[in-house]
RNA sequence: CGCGGGGUAGAGCAGUGGCAGCUCGUCAGGCUCAUAACCUGAAGGUCGUUGGUUCGAAUCCAACCCCCGCAACCA
């Protein structure tokens, strides 16, 4: 029987279609919150897991964005390098991630030479096959400091309201949006000394070139989220323009002018660095040559197909879903594909962009600087990692935003995790191991129950299509109501009273049970992959669940007769005291 | 008229022309294998407002009201 295909959507996916899994690179400035892992890390996860229980070739890959403003005032503000950031905080993200037991196949950074070369290289083809012009700018220039600085170095006095103390671009105080040139006596906002307008010259990359063929790569996209291809389509309606690429600052990516056409060489580029946007996106590439490098042996071969970047880049039947926030859709959708079609038309272009909404902390905006922010790592050390990945999956803010409300972080954990599934676990198991005369090799062997099998077929089958269509709540709550079904099961079937008289009934109960659990154990672990660890470790089974290209594990399975189980077992999660939480998390 | 999203049961959401649904909570009953967990049943909604189209509107159209996000560090 075969489920791969979903005639619904134009979402096919077959057993071996290899699957890039790209997710947004986070600026390595040390601040990931619970709301970026709900944006898009938890999510890329999940979905990576699931596919590579497929069986499918799959890609994952991300890395720390090192450059761009923000890691300069970072920098500025520790009183560091930009460098220093850099190798404080990617091990810190590097950490993180194996915290929340997120899975890539790489996880790099954009200080690489293999990233800056790929990004020049690709730079390069753009400028080669006409995308890229030159164009001059007004942007301010501090000559104490004798060189240009990015809007958000400069702050001044606002034209409306006499404010002293109001940004470059709007003004704090009155909100009101400040024209470039109109700031009264700009300064920079580090040293204070007075800046000036003075013309500067620099890339651009020709999105107008592209206004055609990117309406043409939406056009069939109607099974992206509805949201993503209304903004999408908002941004083509109202056409494309030219958008700058460069930036004079020092830290980032230099400039390859002397591999471009006389006419596109352009002076001072020596003090210019691609814009950080630029070189952001074409991680995803460059960290996918990266990975296929990792895995070459000593002859330059690759061992198996699937491991070669090009078997994902440059193979019509790969798919390439990518993972972020909602702030960086433009980039994904309106950008990078730009980039692609104009450097390499024979490249994969993105198929799904799984994009997410935010994700506030009891109904507040998350902001380091007000106060508002929850950290992951806090999170797992005091209620556990499956509590978490748990309750994010369940709000993921998909649709709309979301709130982590911690009344019903503790209300989910409570009657979802340990009543319904949980429970239903550690019932079949403490009752079977309390009664070691129902084990199935002593009776009749016996078949699973049509229902019962029936209803894991149906579940394996829908959450799949959930999971591809990025629908990961829903898939969530799909799978939840297999685990109802196994407590009305056992309820119905009465195995505590039926004992008595008939031990052969009361086996195959449990046997039903322990079928619908190992079942479970497949679906739950893309998110819940810890618990589902240690339940592996109850059932006696002599491996963890590890996933294999070509081996299909996301299918139903009857319980193996022979197989026993673990002396100890005890319950799989915690539960928490409401009253306790909330005090402690003062609200 | 900057762009976009949303307003459906106490809470969170699904439902895009055909008998208002799901998860949680609440109430009542049952069960006692299980972390006071599980099972059954019930209550609870004039679907933001007003008008229109239609045999029929939560759903389509028009106007209006109210929330929120992006354009500012931030997924």
């Amino acid at each position: 029987m075969s489920y791969d295909n979903n005639p619904e959507t134009q979402i096919n996916l077959s057993d071996n279609t290899p699957i890039l899994v790209a997710v947004a690179w986070p600026y390595v400035n040390g601040d990931i919150h619970v709301g970026h892992i709900a944006g898009c890390f938890l999510s890329a996860d999940i979905f990576a897991r699931y596919n590579r229980l497929k069986g499918r070739p799959v890609l994952m890959v991300s890395g720390s964005d090192c450059h761009g403003t923000p890691i300069t005032v970072a920098a500025d503000k520790e009183k560091v390098t930009p460098q220093e950031i850099v190798d404080k905080y990617h091990p810190k993200v590097l950490n993180l991630i194996k915290t929340l037991e997120i899975e890539y196949e790489l996880y790099t950074k954009t200080t690489t030479e293999n990233h800056y070369k790929i990004t020049q290289d690709l730079f390069v083809a753009l400028a080669k096959n006409g995308y890229i012009s030159k164009k001059v700018t007004p942007q301010y220039y501090s000559e104490k400091d004798n060189k240009f600085l990015p809007d958000r170095y400069v702050e001044g006095t606002c034209p409306f309201c006499g404010f002293e103390d109001s940004r470059s671009d709007q003004c704090d105080k009155c909100s009101s949006v400040i024209e470039e040139g109109k700031l009264i006596k700009p300064r920079s906002k580090n040293t204070g000394s007075p800046v000036e307008f003075k013309d500067t010259e620099h890339y651009f990359l020709d999105l107008d070139k592209f206004q055609l063929e990117l309406e043409n790569f939406v056009e069939n996209k109607s099974y992206w989220r509805e949201w993503v291809l209304a903004e999408t389509k908002g941004w083509l309606k109202r056409g494309l323009y030219e958008r700058s690429i460069t930036r004079d600052l020092d830290w980032g990516i230099p400039i390859p002018t002397d591999r471009l056409p006389d006419e596109l060489k352009l002076d001072g580029a020596e003090n210019k660095r691609f814009y950080v946007w630029f070189d952001a996106v074409i991680g995803y590439l460059s960290a996918s040559v990266e990975w296929s490098d990792m895995h070459k042996d000593n002859d330059g071969n690759l061992p198996k197909p699937w491991l070669d970047w090009k078997h994902y880049w440059y193979n019509e039947d790969a798919r390439h879903y990518y993972f972020m926030g909602k702030d960086n859709l433009f980039f994904h959708t309106i950008s990078w594909p730009a980039m692609l079609i104009g450097s390499d038309k024979n490249k994969q272009l993105p198929f799904y962009p799984a994009i997410n909404n935010f994700l506030n902390l009891e109904g507040d905006k998350f902001s380091k600087s007000r106060g508002v922010v929850l950290y992951p790592e806090y999170v797992v050390e005091n209620y556990g990692i499956d509590s978490l990945r748990y309750y994010l999956a369940k709000v993921m803010p998909e649709n709309q935003d979301a709130d982590w409300i911690w009344k019903d972080f503790v209300a989910a954990n409570n009657n979802e995790l340990v009543a319904n599934f949980g429970n239903f676990v550690f019932r079949v198991l403490s009752f079977y191991k309390a009664h070691p005369e129902l084990d199935p090799t002593k009776h009749i062997l016996f078949a699973v129950d049509n229902t019962v099998q029936q209803e894991i077929k149906e579940t394996f089958y829908e959450v799949g299509r959930l999971i591809e269509e990025c629908k990961l709540a829903e898939a969530l709550q799909r799978i939840m109501k297999l685990s109802s079904f196994g407590n009305k099961y056992f309820n119905d079937n009465e195995p505590w009273k039926v004992i008595k008289t008939s031990e052969m009934a009361a086996s195959e109960a449990i046997y039903n049970c322990l079928t619908i659990i190992d079942n479970l154990r497949i679906l739950l672990h893309p998110i819940l992959p810890s618990a589902m660890n240690k339940l592996t470790r109850m059932l006696d089974y002599t491996d963890l669940i590890v996933p294999e290209v070509e081996i299909n594990k996301w299918e139903y399975k009857p319980w193996n007769h022979e197989q026993k189980i673990e002396e100890f077992i005890e319950p799989l999660f915690k539960k928490f005291d409401e009253k306790e939480v909330l005090e402690k998390e003062k609200k």
